[in-house]
DNA sequence: TATTTATCTAAGCAAATGCTTAGTTTTAAG
DNA sequence: CTTAAAACTAAGCATTTGCTTAGATAAATA
């Protein structure tokens, strides 16, 4: 006996995703999200509780954005080709008109850093950890690495994909080649 | 004629540029800075203009304070050791009291990205082609390097600063010696 | 010592921030 | 059809933002 919602909450959320991506935490205003999410900023409150609820609901679809690639590199059972294709296919992934806005988690990591809440900064670093138990799966399948090598590429590979991430806002397709492929070099 | 400067420049600048490190462009207000630099808007106004004319002059700051690893790197003959060395020593440079605030340079390039005005852009870029120069130069201090490897390895090497410094500010230290060891494997 | 001029204090400006609330509209159960 | 509850609109809230300005203060030259 009440009225129906006008607006899809995963629909209104893509758009807040997208704006919170682009333009950061701090710099995506309730106002920007009104606009882009085409609904009042009562709907916002009522459907996400806050700013920084609709932020964290946020960044669980960009998770479920990734999937794809994620799932990729889960099903490949080529071991570091296959990492050295998530790389690639992150930076794809990213790109988009030309322009690449990073990864909306090494964004809001590097943007909020320590002053971020304690929920927000469990579901950022869980992220990282997930990436980084894939990288590791993917390497014991090569032969021959034993569990310390293991361990100390997972902990390269992943802190090489921070770098990854903002150079792929910062720099030109050739330095971005030049970085993955001497990255897996020496693995 | 006329009443003197009751503060000094260069000193407060440096007040500025340590609110700008911790807490980023605009996480930090002039509220916040009239309370660290200790004078009131006016001089903030008066001696740098703008908000953005004090944070450039923050940035320059901050170069000025990297230069002792930069020189220390510059002057090491040591090829591939004197860049790993100035690896370790940019991780001793930006940790503070057991919390590291990684560089301000990749910070501001990854909060502000292509939103940053174009003279501050400049600043920031000129900043890491500079590294990238001084990676260059320890290359071919190694014997039996292609040009082509050498431009190939400066522009893994210069990513993996970004990473390092984005890492520095999330990672422990048996994650950062990991990712360090590795950089340098194959290089 | 008198005067000029830059530097100081502190109040104030419009605009933007995250969030709330009063009041209207829609919906579906009774 | 009535009614109750949720969803809507839009105005408004206090606070903070970067920046300015009016007026008091200090200091070096004349």
């Amino acid at each position: 006996m009440a009225r129906t919602k006008q607006y899809d909450e995963q629909e209104v959320l893509q758009k807040a995703m997208d704006l919170f991506w682009e333009n950061g935490y701090e710099g995506t205003s309730v106002r920007m999200l009104e606009n882009k999410m085409g609904i009042n900023q009562f709907s916002i409150y009522s459907s996400f509780g806050s700013k920084h609820g609709l932020f964290l609901e946020s960044i669980k679809i960009y998770k479920g954005k990734l999937n794809s690639i994620r799932e990729k590199l889960k099903e490949s059972k080529n071991g570091v080709a296959g990492i050295e294709q998530f790389f690639y296919d992150f930076l794809k992934f990213t790109r988009n008109n030309d322009i690449n806005k990073g990864c909306l988690v090494c964004n809001s990591l590097s943007e909020l850093g320590s002053k971020a809440t304690p929920d927000l900064i469990q579901e950022l670093m869980k992220f990282t950890e997930e990436i980084k138990v894939l990288f590791i799966n993917n390497l014991e399948q090569e032969s021959g690495k034993s569990q310390e090598t293991i361990k100390r590429e997972a902990n390269y590979l992943m802190t090489s994909m921070l770098g990854l991430s903002l150079g792929s806002r910062l720099l030109n397709k050739e330095q971005l080649d030049d970085y993955i492929q001497t990255t897996f070099l020496n693995i």
